[in-house]
This record gives C-alpha cells, structure tokens and sequence, in this order.
DNA sequence: TAAAGAAGTGAATCATGATTCACTTCTTTA
DNA sequence: TAAAGAAGTGAATCATGATTCACTTCTTTA
C-alpha cells in the first residue's frame, strides 16, 4: 500500500471540517442562512469551492448541521436550567429567562434560530428541536402538576405554548437593543401565570 | 379612439383577476405556499402563463396576495370574537378558541398561514399580521389590566406570547385529525391563566 | 525518488422556476 | 369592415446558486 491515512492527516481533515463549520456559522451570525451560500464558505475558510463539498454532501447537509450544533448549544443551557435543585416553578421561569438571556446576546443569531426563512431541510430540524424544547418543559410542568405545585393542564399543550410563547415574544424586542431586562421579568412572569403556579415555596 | 375599456370588459378583468386568485389560494390550501408556482396557477385557472402576468407584476405580488386575503379573513374572526359585548377574560378565550376552531377546519391552509417556510415577501407579511394579531390582544388585555380584570403585567408582551402560542401550541395537533375539542379547551384554559384572570364574574 | 491515493480547485454545467416577448386573438369604435 | 388597443399565449430566456469534474497539488509508503 502507498497511502494510508495518518493521524496528523485526520486530524488536518477534522481541523478542516470544524473551521468549515466556523465559517459557516459566522456568517449565519453576520447576515442569517440567507448569507450562507458555499461560494461565501468557501471563500471564509480560505478553500475552494469544490474543497466544501469534500466535506458535506451537499449544502442542505451543512447548514442543518450549522442550525443542529447552534440550537443544542442553547438546547443544553435550557436544559441545565430545567434541571437544577430549584422548585418547578423557578426552574421554568429560569429557563425562560436563560432562553432570552442567550438570544439577547446573539440577536441575529436567535432569528435565524427561531424565525428566519430557511430551506426546508433546516426547517425540519427546527421542527425537531422546537419538539425537543417542548419535550424538556413538558417533563417538568408534568412533575409539577404530579407533584401539586402547577394547576392541573395537559402539560404537552402547555409545553408547546410555552416554547412559542418565548420564542414570538422575543422577535420585537430582539429588533431593539433597549429594555432586555424589563422584557426578560415580563416573559418570566408570563411564564409563571401561564403555568398556573399553585404554591410558591 | 378605436378602443375603449368598456364595463364588461372591467367586469371581466376583475373575474379574471379573483379567477386566478382563486385558483392561487386552492393551491396553497392544496400543498401550502410551495405548490403555488406561476405554471399550476396558470393552469388551474385556465390561461397561459403570460397571462398571470398581466394581472400580477411578478410572484411575490401573487402570493402576498394570496397570504393576506386568507389571512385577513382569520384575523377578522379573531377581532369579531375579541369585540362581542363579554368579559375581557372570555373574549380572549373565545379568541384562541375561534382562531384553533377556523384552523383545524382548514389545517393544511393553517399551517402554510401559520408556519410554512416561504418567500421572504410572504414571510414579511407574516410578520406583519402576527403584529397585527398582537395588536388586537394588546388593546383588550390592556383593557384587563386597566380595569382590574387581569394581573398587572406588560400588554404588548403578553400579546406577542400568547400570538406564539396559540401558533406553536396547534402546529402539532394540526398534523393529526384527532382530539381537536381537548386541545381547543387546553388552549382556552392556557390562554386565561396565561393573562392573569383576577375576579371571574 | 516514484507511484498510489487522496485532498484541493474553480470554471463550466445544471436545476428550478420566474420572467419575457414576439406573436395571435379578441373587443371596441368609427 | 378596418384599424386601434388590449388581452392572451407559451416557447425561449434569465437568474441564482448549487453541484460536478477534469485537472493540479499534496501526502504517504515502498
């Protein structure tokens, strides 16, 4: 054999792949999907065109892992929140509010996330982790109404409410740069009367 | 002058016109925004593609056109049930409840109106009229708040939240033919605690 | 150093619909 | 009935990016 793969050329094609990703990701940050083209990639990372498709199949590949590496980043924050030792009710507002926080911090990067126009096959994976973001509040409106703390609901309703509720009430203020904090409380407190918080401990 | 614009002939331009937005809107009820080409309006209506473009400067006018007829006729249900002569908190109920009613009647029109990845000028006046929906809750939750009915809380943000969640909250049950009254009474009993319903006279 | 086996390249091609335009047909009026 | 002024037509063209592929360059091994 002539030719076999070493470590340092994996490692050089890993390295490859993650700066294409970077690239891509930054200018999703800069200017939505809509800036994501292969021409503009290839062009950030320094390659040629042909050299993206050495990575990705095809672009439909890439930017749905663009979106899926972008969305389980703010996914696990959410997640952390919902899962600390605090009571049903403050871990709902905290995740919220975690959700707000993370997209005040990367406005352009929030609205690809949650509202952009996209291609189809990105628009899937939206689908799928707006289930997955449901899915985190469910289990925990679920251990509320269980466990007494929230009003009795059909906590997958609510779930799903809830996710779009945070989502729709962030596209205004998300345009402004002003008052995150005072949306922030508000979107906490929306959350917390919508869940139908029984005791307060 | 040899020609003239005669009644019948205005007449018949209008019905031409309303023809092929017709023939637009089955469409979209058909297969949403993407099954809306210049080719299958054309031919549904029965003209020539020229045609089309006679009555129409290009596509997005088309189906801008098409979104904002379909969707004015939805918000003007909502306002209808956010004006009668109730109590704020059964208004706003009433207005999830007619807003997921007319959408599972029409699910797949739903969906396209609701959440169909689209042209950017079709997105636009999404964008748009999920404002206008929020101006109307804004005003009667206002009025709660001012009268006492409701918690004391931030109406325009509220409104966007409870826009986002009726939207989010129905694009599961939409796919599916089943169980539409427990989701329309879920979402009812969301949207009132969701606004904070202090005396329930 | 030579040959094999990739990776890298970017101009040329493709795909998908929208859009145009030279031509035909219809309507109106004198 | 003739000429003007539209409306109607659909094959041909355009626009926009994605995708391909023949070729070049790099890496590895014997």
């Amino acid at each position: 054999m002539a030719y076999r793969e070493t470590p340092m050329v994996k490692q050089r094609k890993l390295a490859q792949k993650s700066g294409l990703l970077r690239a891509a990701e930054s200018l999703v940050r800069e200017g939505g999907f809509a800036a994501l083209t292969i021409q503009a990639v290839a062009s950030k990372a320094g390659v040629g065109v042909g050299t993206v498709y050495r990575y990705f199949n095809n672009k439909d590949e890439l930017s749905t892992e663009v979106f899926r590496r972008a969305t389980i980043r703010e996914l696990e924050a959410v997640k952390l929140a919902l899962s600390a030792e605090l009571s049903v009710a403050v871990r709902l507002a905290d995740a919220a509010e975690v959700f707000a926080q993370r997209a005040f911090a990367a406005p352009k990067l929030a609205w690809a996330l949650i509202a952009e126009p996209v291609d189809p096959a990105v628009d899937l994976a939206r689908l799928e982790y707006r289930k997955a973001y449901s899915a985190l509040f469910e289990a925990v409106i679920a251990e509320g109404v269980d466990s007494g703390v929230l009003v009795s609901q059909t906590p997958s309703l609510s779930a799903a409410a809830l996710v779009g509720a945070m989502a729709e009430s962030l596209l205004g203020p998300l345009d402004h740069p002003s008052c995150d904090s005072l949306t922030i409380v508000a979107l906490r407190e929306f959350c917390l009367r919508a869940v139908g918080v029984l005791y307060k401990p």
